[in-house]
DNA sequence: GTGCATTTGTGACCGTTTTCACTAATGCGC
DNA sequence: GCGCATTAGTGAAAACGGTCACAAATGCAC
């Protein structure tokens, strides 16, 4: 399985299709067409299609899709017909957050483990977990055999964690933590910057203003996946 | 300013080059070549010359540019020389967290104030903040000039949110649920879903999973901003 | 002042992503 | 069975973004 390559930019909209046809599928819908489940994404239709166009040919020509065939082909491509193990390090205000995120859970992630090198953070229970010391990681990892690492430190030690994390054997991580972090081949590696967000939305509503102060109100706004 | 229109991913990746040109700063760099600030960012020089071209001409040949006056011209052009308020709709586990994130002040975003619908949650008192009915949205808005909304609720109501924040005349959005919000234009709207990268990760350790398991463990990887 | 090493800025190229427009199925009404 | 409305699938075109490679500018050594 896995043939052709899928592109990226595919990749990054399946989980929306996802979400949107769970939802469809709990309100009863049989079947659905691109132009529906497009606007349920966010999405044009055409986009749709030729998305997922590169699982296969799933969808009747005059018909549409059949919402729960649909969904259990995009959950296997995903990957997520299997149960993955969720390590977070750092129990900060985003790693407790995230440490009792229903939305993981949900989606069949499951936080197996939380670690810290804080002293006063170690040995709390977080959502009955208990904060582990980040020294154990090799040992967690085994045991637990985790597959993902989660980092919600502070920035300056964001590139330490990774190592500790690739060294005791896990290959991919979401960077939480405002810093770059490298890995080496073979490790995935996905970042997100909240504060970056913000900076963008800046950015727009900044030039917004100047084109309402140029022009009459030409607004210019933007949206993304 | 502002004339011609700075690509969008520039714009993403304006935040990017701006903290580690803040870092270098800090550490007494005066000057900074495309390779070296390339190098701090996770990007390719080319990238970076074409990326601060669009700002104008800011470099030296030969130097490179200098760090200050760079900051200060992305900075600039973020729109970061104002002040932003920010207000969180939601104040659950994420809402908490981004409540007390340091992070969104360091860079000029203040959060000013907080609301829910919740009951139990009015009245509570969260980094200094005391949480307000979101009922109440309107006067807070104009009380404190609200820039951004940032909203944290569950998916369910994030739509009647943003709708509120519209109507109070808010026009700018980050939204953290795991919901499509649609807006008129006019408002920019930007989404992060913790889950889609927990997802997307997913299906490239599946993918690896399955290239090693034919090969001889030929690792695909992927990175993105 | 000359020559050289350095580094920006940018035009040209290339790959990816999006959009368009059409064809080919399919189901339904009659 | 026929015709029609609907909708998936897809090649072609357009837009976008990234990379390459080089000319132009600069500073420095001497």
């Amino acid at each position: 399985m896995s043939k052709r390559p899928i592109p990226e930019a595919t990749v990054g909209r399946l989980p929306v299709y996802l979400r949107a046809l769970v939802e469809m599928a709990e309100a009863g819908a049989a079947t659905v067409s691109s132009e529906s489940l497009a606007g349920a994404s966010g999405v044009n239709s055409a986009k749709v299609r030729k998305d997922l166009s590169h699982l296969g040919s799933y969808g009747t020509r005059g018909v549409g899709y059949d919402v729960a065939y649909l969904i259990h082909q995009v959950r296997r491509e995903l990957g997520l017909t299997q149960h993955w193990t969720v390590l977070i390090a750092g129990v900060g205000n985003l790693g407790h957050a995230l440490a009792n995120y229903k939305g993981f859970t949900e989606r069949g992630f499951e936080v197996v483990a939380l670690v810290d090198s804080d002293r006063n953070k170690i040995g709390e229970i977080v959502n009955g977990l208990r904060v582990r010391d980040i020294a154990d990681l090799p040992r967690i990892v085994r045991e637990h055999d985790v597959a993902i690492g989660v980092i919600c430190t502070p920035g300056s030690v964001a590139q330490e964690v990774a190592d500790d994390m690739i060294e005791a054997g896990i290959r991919s991580i979401l960077n939480f933590a405002p810093a770059l972090v490298s890995a080496p081949k073979g490790v995935s590696m996905r970042k997100v910057d909240l504060s970056v967000e913000l900076q963008i939305l800046a950015f727009y509503e900044q030039r917004k203003a100047a084109l309402a102060a140029v022009k009459g109100g030409k607004a210019a706004d933007m949206a993304r996946a």
